[in-house]
DNA sequence: AGTGGCACAGTGGTCTAACCACCAGTCCAC
DNA sequence: GTGGACTGGTGGTTAGACCACTGTGCCACT
């Protein structure tokens, strides 16, 4: 769709936004630990060498990803995120090496597991207009073969749609959630799926069974499409 | 666990956060449609009657949570929260009645496709650990099996002792992102999952599969507990 | 000894008022 | 027509002050 630039985007970042990754790295890997308590607002922008706004700022967006909880007249409080944060971390757990196998298999599990229904249900309820947004994927898949990391991005897009077609909005939230991690991990996942041919067959398949309501056919699809990238990556899957 | 005071804690909410719900609500009501731009930041926080700092610190919360994206020296826009936001929002969305049904449907959908996986994976990981984890929560639940909300708040604590056992950290963070509106409706839940009696039953034979690594009859067990609710409520599923 | 009231220090919450930085449109000089 | 300067509108950041809440310890009273 967009045409890609040979430049880099130049980074402009609030500060805000600067100690959010700052902060958020020290408690993702484990440099602050649950229950421990931050230091005084005032301190810890003396140290960072911004104002009491900026970095108040920050903390709400760190409050709102459950990271921490902030009370009048107490302070800050490092929550412990296995017990409260939401799928809005695991693009930033990821980059926190610690685990990662752990992290990166625990999400293509839940993609495979989520993936294959995602299929079932698209069969037995997409529209019309679903089935043309899945032609016009599969389309620009056949254009762009060649280019792995652009089917790669369309192989997003194509779920996608298919939750578009599965009507049910509550999982297309939760491939909103995934989004980013796709988007910047593009070789790996370029990887995961295998080389483009096969990417395309497999989605035409699905649209094509999901035309006929083959709930079925296309469950069974997709499941073999979503965990055949596990096994390649870790070996036989359990 | 906790004992449960007779009166309501009182409510204290900081500016910020009075402003991110008040806001939050526009948008998700449909108030503000996608890519329409909020007032000036002057402009918005005068008419809240706060000033811009309590403003901001309200506007990196809706940021953090994709509804908004603040550009330097433009505004404020208004995004698509069908194509950005996470499940964070859903707690908030199912507030908003507003095709609820829909909503409760597809979050009643995505719970039996997880979990109907989780006990299985479950099933073949679990550590002797994890199982007395289990065991102790289906013992409380045998203590306060007369009291439907006290069943229904250690259902949760069920699922998320599986997510444990499942050692799929992807599911638990999942899992806590739906924690609030689990607590929050009581009642509903309540309803849903059936008696209490009927509840422990089922959470000790899928226990029991669990230690015996029956992971085929953990995942039929799940699965019908976590689909009933659903024909109840809903009537017969597809 | 137990109770309630009070003062104090530490910390988050909010406000005010500037000024800096970025963006888009306009107009002008070359 | 191309590049540069100007300008108005908007977000980003700063500084410093003051308000509000929490926990602690002391004290007076019972």
């Amino acid at each position: 769709m967009e045409s890609e630039s040979v430049f880099e985007p130049i980074e402009k970042k609030r500060l805000s936004a600067q100690i959010v990754d700052q902060l958020r790295h020290r408690i993702l890997s484990g440099g602050w630990k649950p229950g421990e308590k931050l230091p005084p607002e005032r301190e810890l922008s003396r140290s960072l060498g911004v104002t009491r706004v900026s970095l108040r700022e920050a903390l709400r967006t760190l409050e709102g990803e459950s990271l921490i909880e902030t009370r009048h007249g107490e302070g800050s409080l490092v929550r412990d995120f296995t017990h409260s944060a939401g799928l809005s971390i695991l693009k930033y757990l990821m980059r926190v090496d610690f685990t990662q196998g752990d992290i990166l298999r625990g999400a293509l599990e839940l993609r495979a597991i989520v993936g294959t229904e995602l299929c079932r249900m698209a069969a037995e309820r997409a529209t019309e207009q679903n089935l043309s947004a899945l032609d016009a994927i599969v389309a620009e898949e056949e254009r762009v073969v060649g280019d792995p990391i652009a089917v790669q991005r369309l192989d997003f897009a194509f779920f996608v749609a298919m939750a578009d077609a599965s009507q049910n909005i509550v999982i297309k939230l939760l491939l909103n959630s995934t989004r980013e991690i796709y988007l910047e991990n593009g070789e790996l996942f370029a990887m995961l799926v295998g080389p483009g041919e096969a990417v395309v067959a497999t989605h035409r398949a699905i649209t094509e069974a999901v035309r006929r309501r083959d709930a079925a056919e296309a469950a069974r699809l997709g499941r073999e499409y979503l965990t055949g990238g596990m096994t390649r990556f870790f070996g036989e899957q359990e």
